[in-house]
Order: C-alpha cells, then structure tokens, then sequence
DNA sequence: AGAATTAGTACCGTCCCGGTACTGTTTTAA
DNA sequence: TTAAAACAGTACCGGGACGGTACTAATTCT
C-alpha cells in the first residue's frame, strides 16, 4: 500500500534524534530511550544504518553511534533505501526481467517515469530538514508538480480523501 | 518497500486495456485475457473497481465492465486508492491516532508533507497518460523538483543506484 | 582482566498478500 | 419461461515478509 516499513520509520526517528547533535556520539541504550522504542529493536536499526554507511560506529567501552556526513547530505532516499532495499514501487522495476509480460506490458515505462519520481521526491528530502517539525518550507503541493510540460490544465485533482 | 501491490499493478494494466476503446465495454474473460490473467483473479480486480467508482459494471448475457469516466479523468492516485485503501506511507498518517508517540514525533509532520508529495504526484498522472509506453513527455527529474523554496542547491543527489 | 558496547545470526509468531473456489444475483435471448 | 452468460459476494488457504526477541561473538576502553 505504498508505505515504508516500521523499521524505517523507527530508523528515521532514531536518525533525527541523531541529527540533533551532529558531532555528538550516541550509544544504542541512549538512543531507543530517547525514541521510545525497546532496545533491541533499536539495535537491529543502527546496527543495519551502520553496515550501510548512514552511520558510523564504534565499538567499545565509550562507543555508540554517529553520522556518518552531515544531516543535509543524508536524503531519505538513500535511508529507505538503506534500511528496505531498493526502491522499486514496482517488482519489475527491481527484477532481474523474469516478468514474462515484459515485452507486452504497456505500463512498464510509465512506472519507471512514476518510480523515478518518487525517487526524486526523496532525494530531495535531507535528513535536517526532517530534524524540524514544522519549518515555513513552501507546501509540498507546490514542490512536486507532476504536470505534464502542458501545464494549463486548470482542472485541480478532485480533493478525495484517498 | 514502498511498492503497491500485485493487483494493482494488475488493475492498471486491465484498465490500460480498456482505456485503450473507451466506448466499448470488456467481459472479465476477454480481458483477463488481454492482460494474461487468471479469470479468478481479473474478476476480483474488476470488481473491485467497479465497487469503487473507476468502472461501470453491466450484468447479464452481453454484460461487461467499462470505465466510469474518460482515461484523462481518472488518476493513477484515484486508482491506487481504489484497490488498496487510502494512500499513506506511514501509518500514523491514516490511523485514528493511537501512537502513544504522536505528542512527541518530531517528524510526523514531514512525513505528511511527503506523503503530501507523493499524492500529488500520483494524482498528476492520469490513466490516459498511463496508456502511451513512451510519450515524449519531459522527463520525470523536471516533473518533481522537490527543492526547497531556495532551490539553488547543485549538489547533485549522488546517483547511487538505490 | 573486565566491563561496556556494538556485530552477527538465528529464531518465532502473526498478519496480509496472492490466489482459488464456490454460490448467488442479474440480464439477455431463444 | 427457461437457460445461458456474466458480474457479485464471500470464504478459504498457503507462503512470505514484517515485527520483535534472544543469544553469542568481537571489539575497545579503563
């Protein structure tokens, strides 16, 4: 149902917390208190933020976590992608090609178009901007304009509650 | 994984098919066998929608489905929507509010702006669109532009294969 | 040496997706 | 009127992934 996992968003969480004091050091106790979330579950999350290169770790007595760069140059995307694999909102974007439609199936380049936007939405998302709850940033209906090149369609999208 | 389901992906390619004649209208075996489908699994598909609003059902001998409105009209959100329940990418976004962290969710917020993003994203995109495997339509990088207000940042995403 | 802390792996229950089958209802047409 | 065609509803089931826990190993500071 396009949703991220649990796991990223606790990740996200614990990410943000992190991201509060870039240069400080957190160790894993510290760090699911502060998130609300029972330490093992926090583990698995850094453990994995860590082997993929969001986090840096070190072990030991005085150890803990960090970021790995600055918050502004972690985008969500690469934390998805980190914690939940690639993004493909489609299987066969992701596949290997065993789709046995593939060479008949007329919307396959159209997902890509869509994959690829959802992925530039989230490129564009650094990890600081999610440290602020509610910043002045321009609404994000004007941030993401999938229009056609056309853009004079004045028929506004029938505001439903999907 | 962020990833819609099997049926929709199925759902859209049974729609493309029939946006393809507009006027006409399908049975459920003949399109299931457009689409190489199983009937079973077509049927529960097309029902679906047809509950939903995107199709118009006629019983009968010479019945068949048809859509509800013309390919321009229907939104690859509205579809989405139809055959797997309300877009959000987290969870606390369409439940009641039963997340004992809510109050103190520091990103809860933004993750309404992106699912915001995604949204319209989708909602962009209309079923008509969906049917032309490749429109020289403008890439989707210059569809989404999710930069902030101040969009001056060149620093490329790093184009990791995510 | 020992305590603190991360790393790795393995395990398990539960929910939901994907798929199938069966029965009921409606409509056309002979 | 009757039978066939087609959609509608519901129920069922297996497998896999998610969410969560536990245990042991490796590392580092004091």
């Amino acid at each position: 149902m396009i949703r991220i996992t649990k796991q990223t968003d606790y990740g996200i969480v614990l990410l943000t917390h992190l991201a509060a004091h870039p240069d400080r050091q957190y160790n894993a106790p510290d760090l699911a208190a502060e998130a609300h979330l029972p330490l093992p579950m926090a583990s698995k999350i850094l453990k994995l933020l860590a082997r993929e290169g969001v986090l840096v770790s070190h072990r030991g007595v005085k150890g803990g976590y960090g970021l790995s760069r600055h918050p502004q140059e972690i985008s969500m995307a690469e934390i998805i992608a980190a914690l939940e694999g690639p993004i493909a909102i489609t299987e066969c974007i992701d596949e290997a090609g065993d789709c046995v439609h593939e060479r008949l199936c007329p919307v396959r380049s159209n997902w890509h178009r869509i994959n690829e936007a959802l992925l530039t939405a989230l490129q564009g998302i650094t990890l600081a901007e999610m440290v602020h709850p509610l910043l002045q940033a321009p609404p994000v209906s004007r941030l993401v304009t999938l229009g056609r090149g056309s853009a004079g369609n004045t028929q506004q999208p029938q505001q439903q509650p999907l």
